[in-house]
DNA sequence: ACACTCATGTAAGCTGTTACATGATTAA
DNA sequence: TTAATCATGTAACAGCTTACATGAGTGT
């Protein structure tokens, strides 16, 4: 996998790890959790695997269907649990998505504890920057700021808020120790999306 | 514009319609929203500008930089406004993403108060079906599930949840205290809800 | 009869990105 | 002098979507 390729790819990888699934079991269960990924399209889904299959990352099984279409059973390889480790061993890409940071949450069985709880701590540090990047503009409002302007920033705020108490209370009902480390210095810019 | 131009062309010919900017600045602005929006990177910005140009939404004004690279100051024009307000008008494209609502929030100025509030009130019944989805999903969980699984629905309720209190009190706060316009001449009630 | 879900797949296109290119000014 | 910011722009490509295509079963 040409190390461009980024999301749908592995974690596609990694739900074929939890269990062997078709492409219409990867896209119901996807769906079923509302935008937070939001389901892939035919035309996307269905090159990954045959993708994944050409790499040798998974195999394939068709079941003829009895009283139905056949289906395509996708089983993970040993080769696709290893490429799989290496992607979750390399910190989530500076991608400050949601998209991103659930999917790595679900596959948190693909990971450690420690890993579950780094990635956690990961996504504090971006929210917190996110937030403070916030908080710095609507320190800098002024006469020719407009409403909308003042709004978005609000409900901004407040979504980081939100995010930042849920990762608290989280990270310790995983941990003994807490999170919470009050100098959350912003390390600025690093919002890419 | 052939009606397929979705996001970027319109907002940024909306930001145009509140004051006018170079690129750079508009860059500057969206990246002081954090992750809200994105900063479009120079290959979607500019060729977005030369579109508008070409089709007279915008007119260009090369300011000479004393002292600085020269800066082309770009202002809407009355084909421009025109547009732009027949994209405002036409509901909210079905997205369900963060980025298209807060574009909307942020050109709240361009539309009337109840158009604002009729914003509000798109994305409140989105992100309730959203919400629903989730706490459906959560109920489904059984013995097949992992851990990640139950962590992401749990994350994902709670900023659902956040967003709709956030949504609620805005409601209150805007059609409580009706917000004023230079030139709000429009339709007094939000009755129409 | 008609529409919808199941189930897979292809082709074309849209929207954005990264990487590259230029060039001047300011701070270490 | 080296890097960073200001400021604009092009070319290539990545990642996804929509629309199309197929075909069987299921429900009204």
């Amino acid at each position: 996998m040409p190390a461009g390729v980024v999301n749908l790819n592995f974690f596609i990888l990694g739900l074929l790890a939890q269990k062997p699934m078709s492409g219409y079991d990867i896209k119901r269960f996807m769906k079923s959790l509302g935008w937070l990924i939001g389901s892939p399209s035919g035309g996307s889904l269905y090159p990954v695997l045959r993708a994944l299959l050409q790499e040798d990352l998974v195999t394939v099984k068709v079941i003829p269907g009895l009283d139905k279409p056949p289906r395509k059973i996708y089983s993970i390889t040993d080769a696709g649990r290893q490429a799989l480790q290496s992607w979750t061993e390399q910190p989530v890409v500076a991608s400050t998505s949601l998209k991103a940071f659930v999917m790595r949450l679900l596959l948190a069985d693909s990971h450690t504890k420690a890993g579950l709880l780094a990635h956690l701590q990961q996504r504090r540090a971006q929210v917190a920057a996110h937030h403070a990047t916030l908080v710095k503009g609507a320190g800098n409002l002024d006469e020719g700021s407009s409403l909308g302007q003042r709004v978005a920033l609000d409900y901004g705020m407040a979504l980081a808020r939100a995010e930042l108490d849920w990762l608290d209370s989280t990270w310790e009902r995983f941990s003994a120790q807490p999170l919470r480390k009050e100098d959350d210095h912003s390390d600025g810019e690093a919002s890419g999306v």
